[in-house]
DNA sequence: TAACGATATAAACAACTGTTTATATATAGG
DNA sequence: CCTATATATAAACAGTTGTTTATATCGTTA
């Protein structure tokens, strides 16, 4: 297997959190095993479209789903994956503060 | 701002790395600035894609650039993006190890 | 300032991803 | 076994993203 390739694979990992539901999806998971319902509960997306994402995120292996009666419950697979999600939120608050710093000094230019 | 927005935000700091070219550049870019050349050195791709990639990355506010002469130099704006990457890259490793082990076990019992 | 080398952009097309609607499957309980 | 409820799937369409080719811009050097 040459680099390249381990980022293909790299990215099949990253294309799970290319979604705001499923970014949701998984923070909820992080409190622990969720079933659809529970899912839902928290969004605002139909359940056909839910299960979509479930679908995407179980073929990536990222979570997995158990049956327990009339309903599935999912849980987080590798919850290291959490980790990285705050790492990224991080990045995104400084980002967002860079930002208002720009925004202040520009102001302060112009004002 | 609702806790969607939010999630969109932080989406959009995640699809800068929905492609194995940008991860590629981000990891690259780990060891320190570089230029179009040098970033072009380790990647199979066409200039125009790059530049292209490169452009997504910069309006994502995840890298950003500066002109020496005829080079443009890139650097990572958010350092603490790459300790994302390598928790997902070790989600990978645990994934790929699942899989081997499974693997194993499917070859152990038909084997 | 003309010519060259580096990088960027535009436009067209292809490929991929997401959403919706309708339908199917699975389980529990009567 | 029939019905109701929970979840999943299929198919069609819309929207987004990636790639390519061709062209444009920027900065250096002669």
């Amino acid at each position: 297997m040459n680099q390249y390739e381990l980022y293909e694979l790299h990215c099949e990992v990253c294309k799970a959190l290319h979604h705001p539901v499923r970014l949701a999806v998984l923070h909820a998971l992080g409190e622990g095993e969720k079933s659809t319902a529970e899912l839902l509960d928290g969004l605002d997306v139909s359940k056909a479209n839910l299960s979509q994402h479930m679908k995407t995120l179980k073929s990536r292996g990222i979570v997995s789903a158990r049956r327990d009666g009339q309903n599935v419950i999912y849980s987080l697979k590798y919850p290291k994956i959490l980790r990285a999600l705050e790492l990224l939120h991080e990045v995104l608050l400084e980002k967002l503060a860079d930002r208002g710093a720009l925004y202040e000094e520009v102001k302060n230019l112009y004002g």
